[in-house]
DNA sequence: CCCGCGTGAGACATGTATGTCTCATATGGG
DNA sequence: CCCATATGAGACATACATGTCTCACGCGGG
């Protein structure tokens, strides 16, 4: 009876092991396999029959955060409104993913010689465009380029993720920093 | 005849092997001390005898890395003139230890446990008081901490040098990038 | 000329994470 | 009630970086 694939008893669910292991890995990268399992609450075995190792776990991991990228992309409706509005948004709806995509940042440093995946290929020429729609607008500077200005928002989100588990930051004030230094620049002068 | 200490034929210097595994290290953060050794040009033993282990090679780096930033900190001068001209000063100084930077900062993540570095604290104590020293001249924004300010900067720095790496922005306007984008948010809107 | 010192090369042991396997167990369905 | 299936526990081999050691070589000084 293997026409069922999924359904039937399917003790662990692929879903809450993700998440357990993006939230374990996200605080301490190296991690082991043992720990990401007990973390998870099941066995290294278990682990490993979902995952064919730690790589194809990061591969997953992977996925889920470019996949939360676009989800949080689409509810950020980045063609609404002025650009900035839709640069608050996004940076709202980003913010319960920054731990996760803060972890693969640093971990695709690591896969330096692989090609990266192109789905953050897809998510960089999004979040660019919107920075390319706002400088067309004249909201935008544009002596800044939009491949910078998405790369900066990429390194604000990991320090301001980093300065909030550091206890640096309230986490209350994670958004309102990162977007009020990104668009006080991204801004020209004779601004609101 | 152990009087000498470090002059005589002394083969290696201990300056040029730090530069070379800073070099390396920047760019693959999980290089063996095999391939430090080699790129030094010594063999893996000699190495081993001028640091113990990989541990006392990352924190002979993380030495040079406080020495290099301290020296940037002081040319720098940033108790002279207004505080975003010394801002500017501050990134052009800092530019040539940004990949150096980029390392210690994901490698720290790792240390987690131990207490870090308390070179670290003096920095980021002297770069947070420029930002104080800007917000009280009236010359930056007052609802942004200088602890923010401060790893704000830190990020900027490390996804710059991402992405002068990684041919997204070009290397002669890394410093323009950065500086403008920080400055802009945090010097006030009716800012030249 | 000989000796000492630092070096390079390599063997060897070690620790650790990982991949793989087996087996007992429990749970749920037929 | 019995069986299938997935899990947990653990043994086991492997790969790899690392730490340690020995030994031969070369160079420079006495």
């Amino acid at each position: 009876m293997s026409h069922m694939g999924y359904g039937c008893l399917m003790a662990v669910d692929r879903e809450h092991v993700l998440r357990s292991a993006a939230a374990l890995l996200t605080r301490r990268a190296t991690a082991t396999m043992d720990e990401v399992a007990k973390a998870a609450g099941i066995s290294r075995a278990t682990l490993h029959r979902q995952f064919a190792g730690r790589d194809a776990l990061v591969r997953a991991l992977e996925e889920l955060g470019i996949q939360e990228c676009e989800a949080a992309l689409d509810a950020a409706r980045l063609d609404d409104d002025t650009a900035r509005e839709a640069v608050r948004r996004l940076v709202r709806e980003f913010e319960s993913a920054a731990g996760l995509l803060g972890f693969l940042y640093t971990e695709n440093q690591l896969f330096e010689g692989e090609e990266q995946n192109a789905g953050w290929a897809r998510i960089d020429a999004r979040i660019a465009a919107l920075f390319r729609r706002g400088q067309q607008s004249g909201e935008f500077r544009i002596d800044l380029t939009p491949a910078w200005l998405t790369e900066a928002l990429y390194g604000l989100f990991a320090s301001g993720a980093w300065a909030v588990s550091e206890g640096r930051v309230a986490a209350k004030d994670f958004q309102y920093m990162i977007v009020e230094l990104l668009l006080g620049g991204a801004l020209r002068r004779e601004e609101s």
